[in-house]
DNA sequence: TCAATCTATATGCCATGGCATATAGTGTAG
DNA sequence: CTACACTATATGCCATGGCATATAGATTGA
């Protein structure tokens, strides 16, 4: 009996070593059908679609968002700009910053992948998730996120 | 409703969304704790935990419980060794691989860093596992591993 | 036994992210 | 208006992991 919570008991670093599997195994099966299908891997594929459904976010917006560090961002943004499917567009309220926005080719792009990201998750993981128990759990996990963003827990410094 | 399982509806992508972030934020908490107190980060403690539970396991066992490769690990297991934590001794039944084991010193450093990687799961989420509905979720997330174990879901190539 | 094949690990090259730092631009107190 | 602090991003160096390949050792079939 390692920890008494209010009622029920939770192996805590069990929770967080399935937690990290899940998470790895699942990021490496997408990689693979993203890589094969469209040359991009995930992560890749969750910037785009963040700009899809942010167009004009800066790139600390996007460093908040995935709680990834500005430096890797611009990185990140750099090798996008080169394949052209986002570009920087000057920000007319502040010239340190850029306004990030696909492309026609970087909106077709996130279009395509979406369909393989979605179909690939189904795939994986929707039987398992299935049923109320299924449920409960996903609706703990974003409450789980919900908190360590607000805590703004595990923000890289740079 | 962008999906029909039986009976309920998960939203997938949203799930997965959940579930990386809360991965890396998570990650990237205890890596300042533990490297602030012990000079490692959450994947060395990972790797030497696994080492004492499991000792004379290979460069190949240990690949496989984390799904990465095996050549990550195998440069992984050489900056371990280097920091003087691990050794690799000769398998007398394969000559190819070698049983690798904790020193003293890698011994000592598992069990201090074990309390700090405890104590911050313990601040940074216990709470809000707290009750039925995360402990619900603690089993679906073991379930999941369990399936995507089965299936070998995400396993890199080298 | 021995060649062919398979296996376990190591290593090289590349991509990515963290952290520290540099630089340009912004805001503010006086 | 100007010095000073602050902010947003970019860049350099390092660590880590993926993938491809190399190599030593094991296994197998004739």
């Amino acid at each position: 009996m390692a920890y008494r919570l209010s009622g029920d008991e939770v192996d805590l670093p069990g929770f967080f070593a399935d937690l990290v599997r899940c998470e790895t195994r699942l990021y490496n099966a997408l990689n693979d059908r993203l890589r094969e299908r469209h040359g991009i891997v995930t992560s890749q594929f969750e910037f785009l679609r963040f700009l899809r459904d942010h167009p004009g976010a800066r790139v600390a917006d996007i460093a908040a968002e995935f709680a990834i560090g500005v430096g890797a961002t611009s990185k990140s943004a750099d090798r996008l700009e080169k394949q052209g499917w986002i570009v920087r567009q000057p920000n007319p309220s502040d010239r340190r910053s850029s306004l990030l926005a696909l492309t026609d080719d970087g909106s077709q792009l996130v279009y395509a992948a979406e369909r393989t990201f979605t179909d690939g998750l189904t795939t994986l993981i929707a039987d398992t998730l299935d049923g109320p128990s299924g449920a409960a759990a996903v609706r703990a996990i974003s409450k789980l996120r919900s908190v360590l963003e607000r805590n703004r827990t595990g923000m890289p410094t740079g």
